[in-house]
RNA sequence: GGAGAGGUGUCUGAGUGGUUGAAAGAGCCGGUCUCGAAAACCGGUAUCCGCUUUUUGCGGAUCCAGGGUUCGAAUCCCUGCCUCUCCGCCA
């Protein structure tokens, strides 16, 4: 959530970023101004009462003791009246509150300088592109018939056992899986990583700390009987490991990894783009996550973006790294690089990775701080996530591109994780 | 799931209705001492909000969370959450 400082400080600078994320709904910032104004006035005119009446309390106890009980007892009449005005004037100040912090949780995060302008995905700009995109021959096969091909993945039980969308891995699937996870996992430790392991389920402070929630509940899956929600991506209980607390200056960065299951509902998709591995309801995935010092998250979303880049030259994969514009980023992130991975038989670009800095939006939200050790100020930290790796994208890029008349040839880098070089009939 | 105990500052831990934002110790920071260090001694050491033009200062809130009783609550009552111990069940 954006602080009200930067509102009250600069308007319509705010409004102006706004409006490069294309968000519509400027007027919520003068509304969040006079509701402001408005608590500052109440709680005002509420503390100077209770100033007043805590006062006359410490008096009615020093009376007490003293054995004026009568005098005590006018005092305690006249606290009633102030009690009786301060009343109404509560609840109007608690309305008030209540109102300004719907009203703050509705506005995006502001986008860096560094977001390009634009609409859509169309408007993202190509920062980078690498690797090789193979020749494949013509009767080239897309990932779900190559899947079928080496009985890897058995989408027929698993929408039997489950629904669609909830992929069944079989043999050298689970297997590749398995090596994958283990590659990534290992790659995250030598860049300086903590592997955890989190719940798979959270709760609703942990889900609204990183911005799933309020709004976006109908993406996830919930379980109504305890109150939890099943994890879209390891980013909310790794992130949240941090909430509430208050770093040493000299604890910064903090990077974690994870390997999790994610669960998407991915409500109102259809199409080609949800056949095969393109689009599912669970998946595995590795992500990295760093808790920075505010003057450093963008070097931190560099060496992120590297990080992750050298994952997919590795698995020698042709891949280009887009920055994301305005219109199309998430709510929460001042700035995304997404990787795209080309999948040479479905001839089209396959998102593998989304790489974002949130500055100050989900730790003002999880109150992550850290104290400055010069000046002992306690400051909020920026937040970053990104995966690596996403991995039914990944399987699906390496079996097209690496198909050949003799099975799927893994990369090299690969080979001791998975056992084998390739993959055949 | 059943029975009991408990949740206090960075930590240990005192505090059962009235200057208690909270004893004491530890830790940490600064200083004295020292060639330097240790020890000893002295001082400091929470967060959020509002007022004050700034510094200074003032006020409010916070002793798991939310309600309640009271002139006044860390302290009493209710609800929830969590932790620990024992029993049950179970991978």
């Amino acid at each position: 959530m954006l602080s009200l400082q930067i509102i009250r400080q600069q308007p319509e600078q705010v409004k102006h970023k706004l409006s490069i994320k294309k968000f519509s709904f400027l007027h919520l910032v003068d509304e969040i101004l006079a509701l402001d104004d408005e608590r500052k006035k109440l709680t005002h005119e509420s503390e100077q009462l209770q100033a007043a009446i805590n006062a006359m309390s410490k008096e009615i106890g020093k009376l007490m003791q003293a054995g004026k009980t009568d005098k005590a007892q006018q005092k305690k009449e006249e606290v009633n009246a102030h009690k009786a005005k301060q009343g109404p004037l509560r609840d109007r100040l608690s309305e008030t509150e209540k109102l300004l912090e719907e009203k703050l949780l509705l506005l995006p995060n502001l986008p860096s300088d560094k977001v390009p302008p634009g609409d859509s995905a169309k408007d993202n700009v190509v920062v980078k592109e690498g690797g090789k995109i193979p020749e494949l021959p013509s009767d080239a096969l897309p990932h779900w018939d190559l899947i079928k091909k080496y009985d890897i993945i058995d989408f027929e039980s698993g929408a039997r056992i489950t629904g669609s969308g909830f992929p069944l891995f079989k043999g050298k699937g689970a297997k590749l899986q398995r090596a994958l996870i283990s590659y990534f996992l290992e790659e995250n430790l030598k860049a300086g990583y903590t592997e955890y392991s989190p719940p798979l389920l959270v709760n609703e402070t942990t889900a609204f700390g990183t911005g799933q929630l309020p709004d976006k509940e109908g993406q996830m899956y919930f379980v109504p009987a305890d109150g939890f929600y099943l994890i879209p991506t390891a980013e909310v209980p790794i992130t949240n490991i941090y909430r509430d607390m208050i770093l040493k200056e000299t604890e910064l960065p903090v990077k974690m990894t994870g390997y999790t299951p994610c669960f998407r509902r991915e409500a109102g998709s259809f199409g080609a783009d949800v056949r095969g591995l393109n689009r599912v309801h669970q998946f595995d995935k590795v992500e990295i996550v760093q808790i920075t010092h505010p003057d450093k998250s963008y070097e931190a979303l560099e060496e992120m973006v590297a990080h992750v880049e050298r994952l997919l030259q590795t698995l020698e994969l042709p891949y280009r790294i887009v920055k994301l514009c305005g219109g199309d980023m998430s709510f929460a992130s001042a700035l995304t690089y997404d990787f795209e991975v080309y999948s040479a038989a479905q001839k089209k670009w396959l998102e593998v990775s989304s790489v974002s800095n949130f500055e100050t939006f989900q730790t003002l939200r999880m109150k992550i701080r850290f104290k400055e050790t010069d000046t002992g100020k306690t400051r909020l930290a920026h937040s970053l996530n990104g995966s690596a790796l996403a991995l039914p994208r990944i399987i699906a890029a390496l079996l097209e591109n690496h198909q050949t008349e003799n099975g799927i040839v893994l990369p090299e880098i690969l080979h001791s994780y998975f056992g084998d070089e390739k993959i055949s009939t």
